[in-house]
DNA sequence: AGATTTATTAATTAATCGTTTAATTAAATA
DNA sequence: TATTTAATTAAACGATTAATTAATAAATCT
């Protein structure tokens, strides 16, 4: 007989096996196994079965557990590298509007700020810090750029610092993907696509105009 | 001469050893651990190591390395539950106080939103949905009530959901503390005590009237 | 005083982890 | 065809883990 399903448990190289293939199998399994759980929480022989393979094989492709982390991360931010360039394409970008992108982007990667947290709040060593560089190097000079920028034009409102600002504003983004399942569970809403419309949407508002009804001028109860 | 001893590794009962202390010794050494690093990263070894006793104490106590971490977390929550109280006590509050408080709330307890954030995004389990329940009912709804409140009183701008208005304050409010890592790098800050003033000042203004420079804006309080 | 209970540690156990090695076989090369 | 190289697995290794056990001695009780 030909080979026509992968043989189980033979010894040795396997009948016209694509190398290629496992390598980007083991990839897709650590990433699968990775961006749900911990480091640490993942087996080696977890990843290696779900590829199915032998453990080995992450030794023999990359070096051992933390190659194949490190890789992918790699993959995983070169991925979103691409996603945030043709982000960032639309030449004139107001803070509105990236808000309004980005929050989009996260409905579609949900994964990605759980991630990146795991990564920096606990995650130790050589990962956290790459993680750490490769993120902030990514969105906050643009973004902290853009805002500066603004208020240079005098858009802004006096008195409002403009990191303060931007770091309020990505709290507000990411916020709600970050908590999901804690608000998805006490409001009794599911964030999706069509959620995250609204609340860029929301956002937007918000962040440009305040919650205070202008007509009433009320600030009251809040002055210290 | 009997009683001199140079054995250092005394088996057996020690003398006149408070058993409650090694109690709380140990409940204290796994909090420090524990909200610094995972459940899995840290070793029961370590934590007993800090608490100056072995590890079979844990079992003994505890009955495992999972009943010290539920104890753990008990008193945790128990610590918040009254902080929280206390609080919320202020009888007549808006949104902004309650934010401004909080912030100030987090800036004390650091480790509270890196922990929640941990156990609901990685924690698997029991541990997981209990400290959901806790989180959520203990914040949220006398937040969604105050905020409806003032939707009703006509005090914010139409259009505004109550409940995206919440959870965009909560993001604004807790994202600085939950990233501190990240910011404290990006921004060449440090989250301190007088940051979270300044913060929460920054944020109940932003919240209020947004960043749009209005020609004839009469702010409240915060004016600097 | 003697027996029992309580508190503690050292030593052991069993499991699991990442890694290494040796055996094995297909593919490539000479 | 014969030899080497590449790819794969099973098995073993050493380290580390939580948990258990046995030894030990202070405290407490009778």
């Amino acid at each position: 007989m030909t080979q026509l399903t992968t043989k189980r448990t033979s010894l040795g190289r396997p009948s016209g096996r694509d190398s290629e293939k496992v390598r980007r199998d083991l990839l897709e399994s650590a990433r699968d196994h990775f961006l749900k759980r911990d480091f640490k929480a993942v087996s080696l022989r977890e990843i290696a079965s779900s590829a199915g393979v032998n453990g080995a094989m992450v030794n023999y492709y990359f070096g051992g557990k933390k190659g194949l982390y490190l890789a992918m991360v790699d993959e995983l931010f070169e991925s979103l590298d691409e996603k945030m360039k043709s982000l960032n394409d639309s030449s004139e970008f107001s803070i509105a509007d990236f808000s309004r992108s980005y929050c989009l982007l996260l409905a579609e990667n949900p994964w990605w700020p759980n991630f990146v947290a795991r990564e920096i709040l606990f995650s130790e060593g050589e990962t956290k810090e790459e993680v750490l560089q490769r993120f902030s190097k990514m969105i906050a000079p643009k973004l902290l750029h853009a805002i500066g920028q603004e208020v240079e034009d005098g858009n802004y409102r006096k008195g409002l610092n403009p990191e303060l600002t931007l770091i309020s504003l990505m709290g507000m983004t990411i916020f709600p993907f970050l908590a999901a399942p804690m608000i998805e569970r006490v409001f009794d809403m599911k964030i999706d696509e069509t959620m995250a419309n609204k609340l860029a949407e929301h956002n937007v508002a918000l962040f440009m105009n305040g919650v205070v009804n202008q007509k009433q001028q009320v600030t009251g109860g809040t002055a210290s």
